[in-house]
DNA sequence: CGTCTTTGACCCGCGC
DNA sequence: GCGCGGGTCAAAGACG
């Protein structure tokens, strides 16, 4: 009443009519208030349903990995020391072999769990393919793995300040022994190490899957005639890890097949991780024996794989240029949410890259979360 | 000046 | 043993 006085002071010249209007105008928009705020709390409890489903997701998730772990415990006669270390997913490696690098690792991250259990927080670590150790979820402990890393470096400079060469062919002869002993040490007699070719569409070859690399070779095959670039990792100095990019034909030039070799010694990125993740799911797959094409599409129900064993050298290729989508699938497979995005960084050529990732392939290879 | 790409030469494994 | 082809090296140049 005292706000229409007002009104009608401040605006003597406003008929009665313009007051009319003027409450009509008000109510309406007192009821878009309401609009706003029914919806907004049905955001609010959409939000809520979605925080609750996650909670249960990552609880089942936890459940489902602990039943796994408590069942290869039973599996293990010997009874080892008690490690909470259960999976090691490492591109062109095999578990068969774990080298005393590995047992020191092992041994850590055994002694700060047991510390941890004490403290009555439950921690498990991830080793996850091309050499990047992760944790679990459940608990993320960024001491523990540096801890791993400088390890591992250590042990790898280690052997490094070893070598004292001088010629060239010395040096090449070198690195065939470190090769040399990398397969005795780490992989089956008569097979080289894994490969995971990814054939992804993008127009630009520059992939950008999280790490750095530097091109150090390219070569124009007989088969194809379109060139192959080689690259290796430059986020390390000592890094293995090799990459081939190759236009997979001249009537399909907006696909590329990337090959990815051997094992990263350093942290990667997130973005890396999510690619580590899918390439060393179905490098361990492959090792595991899961062959055919019906056990590997349980795992990676989204895309088209193929499993090969070329010069030795067993090659997991993922199709991502043809999606195997089936929506009657997702009951299925409620871990999974199989992806590929491709973003552009929109720097000039040939800076310009796009970036790779995949999320949420379901298999040994465990989950990034951060 | 440091880093990265290019490119010809070289090395090595594999098939014949 | 020889030749071929894939993979790597390293010098030179480009670039920021």
């Amino acid at each position: 009443m005292i706000k229409e006085e007002i009104d009608s002071c401040v605006h003597p010249l406003d008929g009665g009519m313009a007051e009319s209007d003027k409450e009509v105008e008000l109510d309406a928009t007192k009821a878009k208030v309401d609009k706003v705020r029914v919806e907004n709390e049905k955001l609010k409890l959409l939000l809520s349903t979605f925080l609750t489903e996650y909670n249960s997701l990552q609880m089942h998730v936890s459940n489902v990995i602990r039943q796994q772990h408590e069942a290869s415990m039973k599996l293990d006669d010997n009874g080892h020391e008690d490690l909470d270390v259960d999976i090691s997913l490492t591109l062109g490696r095999s578990e068969q072999k774990i080298s005393k690098k590995e047992e020191q690792v092992k041994k850590i991250i055994a002694e700060n769990n047991s510390i941890n259990n004490k403290e009555g927080s439950e921690k498990k670590i991830w080793a996850h393919g091309l050499g990047f150790w992760i944790q679990s979820f459940e608990d993320l402990d960024t001491n523990q793995t540096m801890m791993l890393d400088d390890v591992s470096r250590e042990v790898k400079n280690k052997n490094v300040e070893n070598k004292c060469l001088s010629s060239r062919k010395d040096v090449k002869t070198a690195r065939n022994e470190d090769q040399h002993e990398l397969l005795e040490e780490h992989e089956q007699p008569g097979l080289k190490k894994t490969r995971v070719c990814v054939k992804a569409p993008c127009e630009d070859p520059s992939i950008n899957d999280g790490c750095q690399w530097r091109k150090y070779g390219q070569k124009t095959a007989k088969t194809n005639p379109l060139p192959r670039a080689y690259y290796r990792c430059s986020m390390s100095s000592n890094c293995p890890v090799r990459k081939q990019v190759q236009r997979c034909g001249e009537d399909d030039t907006s696909a590329y097949m990337t090959t990815y070799e051997g094992n990263h010694d350093h942290p990667l990125p997130m973005e890396a991780t999510h690619m580590a993740a899918g390439t060393s799911a179905a490098a361990s797959l492959l090792q595991s024996g899961a062959s055919s094409s019906a056990s590997l599409s349980h795992f990676f129900p989204f895309h088209h794989f193929s499993v090969s064993t070329t010069n030795s050298h067993p090659t997991v290729t993922l199709d991502l240029t043809q999606p195997n989508y089936d929506p009657n699938q997702l009951p299925n497979y409620p871990l999974s949410s199989s992806s590929l995005s491709f973003s552009s960084s929109g720097r000039p050529s040939p800076s310009k890259s796009h970036t790779l990732s995949f999320s949420g392939l379901r298999s040994q290879a465990p989950m990034n979360t951060y």
